[in-house]
DNA sequence: ACCTGAACACCGTTCAAGT
DNA sequence: ACCTGAACACCGTTCAAGT
């Protein structure tokens, strides 16, 4: 068994077209363990993540990780702050648009998730990094500035907050899977009289992603501060 | 290891108190295997369930629950979907209050997801079963005698499924850690020049889930119909 | 301070076989 | 038609040890 498993290990080191990594390789660092989670998780989703590959990818050993992380789930946790960075200028125009800016707020904070289609199936089991929160401060501020109550400001917040990440995590899970919507649309036609309206509206076949979370975030931002 | 492994097995099928299954064990069925998958998860949250434990718990063998069931990813699928059966009465009193009728869905909705909570973390990854389709024709069919227009039935349908799936999610993840979030508002107060708007709203502290949830709603409401 | 390999106690699933 | 055990190819993490 011993021997088994030091072969698995010896073809995992020498992935074709992957030389040993040089001497000179980098020391491994928490910064360089996360930004190379994330590369992992952009290349093979969320269950191509294992610490063994991590160490692999880093030229290193699996427990050497360990040194600088607590466990894997901390490894999810980083790797989700990281790719929320709020990379907008922090010196806002300051328009008087505060609909616009609240709306290029919540959609940039889609759009970072949505290119790391991982990140909205991390969601459900995490705290708040540093990131999450100076967009949530962001967020905040520009809904003072639009007039909202102090008293609505944080069912303010979470609402938006909510919409954004239903929306966000709806998208990237239908996404993987066009040929299941067609499918199910189709089980829909053979089942009409259940399900005859949302059949009729071809509720599963729109498309328009971008579209509809436009209009329905303005369906909500109307709500929240009428004129 | 040939014995270690039966050791463990023996182990596992002589826990403490729990008499072996007598000889009068029901056969195993796709409804039973979803039954005490939905069990299990209640139990022991998302990743206590194991094809191995829950063959335990059926008095069966592993390899036994795949004649029923393609893979662990199929169970998640039909527990999920077996959770969000509606209970309500079928013919509702088809009340002029139409707002009241969309409300007492979603927040049916959302109790659902919240008394197993582990449902909300499985949402990301899976497909619409019946019971989701259900849902959303019933609300569709409410959308439509509120009045609301054909063509934004189905942008309205998304935005309240966003909302719904976003609280909820957001809500079961939250509430595992009262701690991590009073420590997280500590945090905040640390760094309180990051962070000043949200540490001054105790946006981490309030815990008013339901009430937030219903005023959100209610925005949401609001511009969806307005009027 | 930082890195390591061996070992432990698990996983999901394939396969060939039993009734 | 339905159930089974052995085996395969993995996991995350503890621990004692190395530099």
């Amino acid at each position: 068994m011993a021997a088994k498993r030091g072969g698995a290990r010896s073809n995992r080191s020498q992935r074709p077209g992957q030389p040993p990594r040089p001497a000179g390789e980098p020391p491994l660092s928490r910064q360089r363990i996360v930004a190379t989670a994330v590369e992992l998780l952009d290349a093979q989703g969320i269950d191509g993540l294992t610490m063994r590959r991590l160490a692999d990818r880093l030229g290193s050993g699996v427990m050497s990780l360990y040194w600088h992380v607590d466990s894997k789930e901390d490894v999810f946790d980083l790797a989700l702050d990281a790719v929320l960075e709020y990379r907008g200028s922090p010196q806002e125009p300051q328009s008087e648009d505060w609909r616009g800016e609240i709306v290029h707020i919540l959609e940039d904070w889609r759009a970072s998730m949505l290119s790391h289609s991982w990140s909205a199936s991390l969601l459900p089991r995490r705290a708040l990094g540093p990131n999450i929160l100076s967009r949530l401060e962001l967020l905040s501020k520009a809904l003072s500035r639009a007039g909202v109550a102090d008293a609505d400001i944080n069912a303010a917040i979470w609402s938006l907050w909510n919409y954004v990440m239903g929306a966000t995590i709806t998208r990237a899970s239908f996404d993987l899977s066009d040929d299941d919507r067609a499918a199910a649309q189709q089980r829909l036609t053979h089942l009409s009289e259940r399900y005859a309206t949302i059949e009729r509206s071809r509720l599963l076949l729109d498309d328009d992603w971008d579209g509809a979370f436009r209009k329905g975030l303005g369906f909500l931002l109307d709500g929240l501060a009428p004129g």
